[in-house]
DNA sequence: CTGATCTTTCAGAATTTTCTGAAATTACAG
DNA sequence: CTGTAATTTCAGAAAATTCTGAAAGATCAG
């Protein structure tokens, strides 16, 4: 490969893991290289570093741009077709979390919600269907979560995330503290906020 | 197959779902069976209701309890070995958080930190080695984060995930307060369980 | 022990996924 | 327009993964 040993140490190792998480090890490759290159690359620079065809690269991009995962770009006084990875990571897992989300588990909550409307047909089913809530419910949670953290900007995603579970700290000086947390915001969807009197 | 269309519905999507996130799509059905069976589950009626070869079912099963997500019990006047799932769905994500981290994680954090430290051989290697040293810091954040919510109880962490961003509104209002954030710990280091006052 | 039952292993078959080269299509400078 | 360079498509080749049957290996009741 036309790689320095750390680039190419990087390639590989990313296409690997890629293909442990359900993406192809070439797409994988190709997103790595993106991610380091200083610079946005044309598909056939690409198909000469990693050895790949041109039109495997070709399917590659299309399908990384599927996934709004690399953006494309013309270069002046340049033909070709440039591409690049997005330069705040952040943004990236957001892309990747919202993707996922759409592509897989939304048409999953779907699936479990029909399954679970349905008329069981006996004791195994009414046990099969409780199980399937349970999943459907956990699902729901966690991508709740996600949302809500989404609307976050990155500072405070940050903050967050360096409180850790020390966060649950704040949660018991919430309780105790209730009439405090009412004033900063007002009536949000009514969910778990105390109701205020 | 050997099952009613509820149970044949959510089988075959769970193993279509599991073979996008890098698992194989027979190892995922036989979770799915297993995770909505009302009992523990032989491997000859696994092989049977899915029609697998039984060897296929045996090579799953292994590869299940490798990720420690089934478990095996004896049934008494039953000499074969039964197959089930936890029975708190919480405990499932929890090893599955665990046990991603523990193959695919740590391993790419350590290949990351070892090319972060080489020494750079030019500009476009400075380059490659902060955007991956930005992966690396974003990675480390998240499992830290995850490592510290790991540790809370099931009902703190569904009371995190309810309060989703509003928990930001907790994070400000302990910077205007900090001296009761102060009470509460001393230096922010690794510590986490809240001494109960 | 013995033999019946259950489980695992593994080489090769079957299947699925990925990759390629050739041809078709598109884009655009002149 | 025209011709060249860039890109995409896609049928079949190649490679990777998964699956199976047969045989070997465990386990255990009697």
């Amino acid at each position: 490969m036309g790689m320095s040993p750390l680039a190419e140490a990087f390639v590989l190792h990313f296409g690997e893991m890629g293909s442990r998480w359900g993406i192809n090890r070439t797409v994988g490759q190709i997103y790595a290289l993106l991610y380091i290159s200083a610079h946005p690359l044309p598909a056939d620079e690409i198909a000469e570093t990693l050895n790949f065809s041109r039109s495997n690269v070709s399917m590659g991009l299309k399908e990384l741009q599927s996934w709004q995962l690399v953006r494309l770009q013309h270069l002046p006084g340049d033909r070709r077709e440039h591409f690049s990875t997005p330069d705040d990571i952040w943004q990236i897992v957001r892309t990747l979390a919202e993707q996922r989300r759409r592509r897989e588990i939304d048409p999953t909550l779907s699936v479990l919600r029909d399954l679970i409307v349905a008329q069981p047909a006996g004791a195994e089913e009414r046990h099969a269907q409780e199980k399937l809530r349970e999943m459907h419910d956990l699902i729901e949670l966690l991508t709740g979560w996600a949302d809500e953290v989404q609307k976050l900007d990155t500072g405070e995603l940050v903050s967050l995330l360096k409180l850790g579970s020390r966060v649950v700290g704040l949660l018991e000086l919430k309780n105790r503290l209730p009439f405090i947390g009412q004033k900063r915001r007002e009536a949000h969807s009514a969910e778990d906020s105390p109701p205020p009197d």
